[in-house]
Order: C-alpha cells, then sequence, then structure tokens
RNA sequence: GCCGCUAUGGUGUAACUGGUUAACACGCCGCCCUCUCACGGCGGAGAGUACGGGUUCGAGCCCCGUUAGCGGUACCA
C-alpha cells in the first residue's frame, strides 16, 4: 500500500444519510486515514427524479456531524454525463458495446420465456450489419447501447478485499445496457467511469455492488485501464433481517436522527464500527485514531450484521432505549468518561438550544459550577440530550414532576409540615456542602424520629421532581442552599396541585 | 429458474496457517455496595459453531450436498 491510494464515498442523494451509508463512508475514511489516501466524497445524483439538493446537505452535515472529513469533492455526477455517453460512444466504436433495438416488450416475452421454461436468462441482444442499423435508425427506432460480453469460454475474474478472488463467468454475465435509449447513461457505466476519471484505486461499498463488480470489470478492461480493487462490506440489516430503510425504520435508520437524540459522533462511530469489523482483539472502545490504526479489511467480516433498532409502528416500552442497545451503551460509555473539556462544548450547545445556557457558566465560579454538575449528572446520563430533560433542574427553576415519583416518595403527609421545616434547618447550615448538609438532615430525622431515607427520596423528588439521580447531598450542593430550600417549602404547592407534570423523554 | 455472496449464544464479534471444557462485549437474571437510580464489583443462565455427509489421529476452521437469508438476473441507483 502507497500513499497513492484513493478512495471514495458515493452516496445518492435521493433520501437521508443511513446508518449503512455512514459505515461505507467510515470504512473509507479509515482506509484513507490509514494509509495516508485520498478521501473522494462523490454525489450521485443522476437520478434526476429523486434526486434533492437537501438531500445533498443533509449529506454533507452528516458526514461533518460525524467528522468525516474529505479530501476532495464533492463532485457531482450529473455533471459529467456527457463524458459517460462519450465513453459508451467509444466502446461502441472499438466493437465492445452494440445497438440493441429490442423493446421493453420483447425483453419481458423473453425473460418470461424463460421463467415458464425454467431455463436460464442471460440476455444476448441481437446485432446488425451496418447496413441494417442504418436502415432501423433511418426508421427512428430507438435502441440503447449494450455492453458486448465476450462470447468465448473466460470468465471475469476480481480481487475482493473482504471477500478474495471473486470469478464469474461471461456465460453468466448478460448483454447489460450502458446508455439508454435516450441518450443518459446508467449506474453501472457512470459509477465505474466515475472513478477512473477520479483514479480511485479501492472501491469500498456496501456487499450488494459485489453481484455487478464483474460488469465494472469488463468496463474498465474494455477500455484497457487497470480495475481498482474491491472490498464489499456486509450490510446492517434489522432485527428481521431487512435492509434499514426510512420507509420501515423511520427516523431512527437517519444518522440525522442520532445528532438530534443526542449521540456523541465518536460514539455512534465506534458504534457502528463494529457492526462488520473488529479490531481482532478484545478492544470495543476505541477512538478514531485507534480505530484508524487497528483497521484492516481482513478482520471485516463477510456476514450481515444486525443493527437492533426497535420496530417503528410500536411505542416503545422505554423510551430511553430507542435504538440498539449496544449503541446506547457505547455513547453513555463516551459520556461518563470522555475528558469534560471535550463534553462541555456539546453540552452547552444543548444548554443553549434549551434555552438554559447562562452567560456566567463561561469562567470563574459560574464555570466551575457546571464543570461540577456535568461531572455529576453525566455518571448516569446516556445521551447528551439528558442534560436538558433529566438534567433540567440542575439549570432552570421551572421543571416537571415525575407522578410516580411523588406518588412514591411524597405519600407520607407529615412530609408536607416537615420538608419545609428541614427547609428552615438546612437554612442554618454553616458551610453548605455534602458532609454538613448531610448530618443537619440525619439529625433533623432523627429529631422526628423518622427514617433520614425518608427525607432524602422526598427531597429528591422535591429538588428534582424524579425518583432517582445522584447521592442526595451532592444534589443539595449543586442546586445550592437558596434553590434547595425554596424547592423544599413549595411543596405545600406540589400537595395541593396534585402533581401530575410528566417529564420529557430523552 | 439461473448466477453469486453468506451462515458461531437474543445481538455485535473472537478463536494464528485444523489441535485441550468455543472467548469477549451488549442485553438478561442474581448478589454486594446503597438515600434512589445508575456506575462499579462478583456470580449465573444462554451457542457445541444452520442441517447432512466427507477428508483427517483430530474440523467452527478444509471438501461436497441441502436449507435459509441476501444480492444480481431493469432503458433503478
Amino acid at each position: 500500500m502507497t500513499s497513492s491510494i484513493r478512495v471514495r464515498f458515493a452516496p445518492s442523494p435521493t433520501g437521508y444519510l443511513h446508518i449503512g451509508g455512514a459505515r461505507t463512508a467510515l470504512f473509507n475514511w479509515l482506509f484513507a486515514r490509514k494509509y495516508g489516501g485520498v478521501f473522494i466524497l462523490r454525489i450521485e445524483d443522476t437520478d434526476r427524479e429523486r434526486s434533492t439538493p437537501e438531500a445533498v446537505a443533509t449529506i454533507l452535515d452528516g458526514l461533518r456531524w460525524l467528522g468525516l472529513d474529505w479530501d476532495e469533492g464533492p463532485y457531482f455526477q450529473s455533471e459529467r454525463l456527457a463524458e459517460h455517453r462519450r465513453l459508451a460512444e467509444q466502446l461502441l466504436a472499438r466493437g465492445h458495446a452494440y445497438k440493441s433495438y429490442e423493446t421493453k416488450e420483447e425483453l419481458d416475452a423473453l425473460r418470461r420465456a424463460a421463467e415458464t421454461a425454467k431455463t436460464a436468462f442471460v440476455f444476448r441482444g441481437r446485432e446488425h450489419s451496418p447496413e441494417e442499423e442504418a436502415e432501423l435508425d433511418a426508421q427512428g427506432r430507438p435502441y440503447v447501447i449494450r455492453f458486448r460480453v465476450p462470447r468465448t469460454e473466460g470468465a471475469v475474474t476480481f480481487y475482493d478485499l473482504v471477500h478474495g478472488e471473486q470469478t464469474k463467468r461471461y456465460a453468466d454475465i448478460e448483454d447489460f445496457a450502458l446508455l439508454r435509449s435516450d441518450g443518459s447513461p446508467l449506474y453501472i457505466l457512470s459509477n465505474a467511469a466515475d472513478d477512473i476519471a477520479e483514479r480511485v484505486t479501492h472501491v469500498i461499498r456496501g456487499q450488494d455492488g459485489l453481484a455487478n463488480t464483474p460488469k465494472q470489470v469488463l468496463i474498465y478492461q474494455a477500455l484497457g485501464v487497470p480495475s481498482p480493487t474491491f472490498a464489499h462490506l456486509p450490510l446492517i440489516l434489522d432485527g428481521k433481517r431487512a435492509k434499514l430503510s426510512k420507509r420501515k425504520h423511520g427516523e431512527a435508520a437517519t444518522v440525522r436522527f442520532y445528532q438530534e437524540r443526542g449521540f456523541i459522533p465518536d460514539a455512534f462511530l465506534n458504534a457502528i464500527a463494529l457492526i462488520g469489523w473488529s479490531p481482532g482483539d478484545n478492544r470495543e472502545i476505541l477512538s478514531r485514531d485507534e480505530m484508524i490504526a487497528a483497521f484492516d479489511f481482513a478482520q471485516v467480516s463477510r456476514t450481515n450484521g444486525i443493527f437492533n433498532l426497535p420496530p417503528a409502528d410500536q411505542p416503545l416500552a422505554d423510551p430511553r432505549q430507542f435504538t440498539d442497545p449496544k449503541a446506547l451503551w457505547m455513547n453513555a460509555e463516551y459520556l461518563k468518561t470522555m475528558p469534560l473539556d471535550r463534553l462541555l462544548p456539546l453540552v452547552q450547545e444543548q444548554l443553549e438550544a434549551a434555552g438554559l445556557w447562562q452567560s456566567t457558566f463561561a469562567e470563574g465560579a459560574g464555570r466551575a459550577w457546571l464543570i461540577r454538575t456535568v461531572e455529576v449528572i453525566r455518571e448516569r446520563f446516556r445521551t447528551l440530550t439528558d442534560f436538558t430533560t433529566y438534567g433540567r433542574p440542575y439549570f432552570d427553576d421551572s421543571f416537571a414532576f415525575d407522578p410516580e415519583a411523588v406518588r412514591k416518595h411524597l405519600r407520607d403527609a407529615r412530609l408536607t409540615d416537615w420538608l419545609p421545616e428541614l427547609a428552615d434547618v438546612l437554612e442554618q447550615v454553616a458551610d453548605w456542602k455534602p458532609e454538613t448538609v448531610e448530618a443537619a438532615l440525619r439529625a433533623f430525622a432523627e429529631a422526628k424520629g423518622a427514617k433520614a431515607g425518608l427525607f432524602i427520596n422526598a427531597a429528591r423528588v422535591a429538588l428534582t421532581g424524579q425518583s432517582v439521580g445522584p447521592s442526595m447531598f451532592e444534589v443539595f450542593a449543586l442546586i445550592g442552599r437558596e434553590r434547595s430550600c425554596a424547592r423544599l417549602r413549595a411543596i405545600r404547592e406540589q400537595a395541593a396541585m396534585g402533581a401530575t407534570a410528566s417529564l420529557p423523554v430523552g
């Protein structure tokens, strides 16, 4: 391998950047970065009906969010149609292709006949003499330009870095079309033509490209240019082994969804990298650099992997389990362990978007408080959006009460008086920190002849609206004396209102 | 129908060129910790490697067949 390696990611802008596409882009990128190669972005927008500028923007956004930076492009395939046509003409002139006048109806009939006869259908069009062609053209008969697959006994052979040497006999390859009757090129041609133009050395794409690779190799050979090396990646399927699609899985199949749901780009990348690839040892948490260093096609699996998306047509049993459990675990792992200076900007984005950011967080004491808070609460979060949902009570006085938590921990009627009393006691605590608050609360509990747990759990609900969270004394310390006491006293109104609001889901 | 790719616990993967009781992670269950939940720690259930043959002293790894999934068989990409 040398530094002359050139790879490309070539999505069609007909929808969103989906998980499979992101993984393909990632492997291209890893390979390029590992060997000092060039990563090219090409937009295959020849299907004008379905291609949209919005889809292009979505794909670029997705790649940028993931940090998969490209070195060249984006090139737009639609701008090179004339060149593709020229190549087809060249193939025609050199006898590697021919004009095929069969109509769609004729082809269908042939196919159906083969079907009923249960025989193979490998199409070979009828070729005509120059005179006949002139005659047909004079009549204005439409034709497609079809590749003439060698009629000899031979076979096409190519090397795939994942699947090894592949061979397909000429006899099993039909004479495929290069140009439609309106002169527009087909994918199989355009794709190969652009790979040639961009001097792509390694074609790394989904396994669904494997079956028509022999046809492209035939094109390379006819054009007299060396074939690139191929690497066909296993597909990513859902739990029912169906291809991931927006139609079936909704937004959960798109990269944007993970961005909006608070995934950390590195974590998302790490998670999808492990579908169809492994570093070969037991490591699972790998930084970009570690992935680059460990990447190797020899360790790429040949079997399609499953990304366990919950069914899109059913409500989630647990809203926190909105996607593949392992991906979620991966994200939580990153959230808990990544350096704070890299997490903080991401948290800031979330807070700003939710209107919870305050200028005091930028420096000094406010900064210190923010850091301390994030450190404590990230421990049990799984996504960045948790900071503004479950984390909201730390940043704002208006937050929702989980009815279940209220029912469970504020049920004891005596708390309506006791909590405000506790506030009076806490008001007097000399040095506001976890230890002193704990001492005061425990003494208070003892004086009331009740268990400390009663007050701890009730306070958690009063201060955060939730029944779960960090060590309660830590929470008191973070929320501060004033706000803590105010929330303890507000228990009366809370009790009066019946507290039915529920937490937004993350 | 024909051509091709694939097949290890529920999921993702590991198992050097065939060599001890198939490993790790997620998920699940239990215990510990404990003011809750999570984290963490400890332990457990769960595959004999799709199925059937064959080669071999020995096969998840090699060969053949079957089945299943996927892809191609388009003037889709």
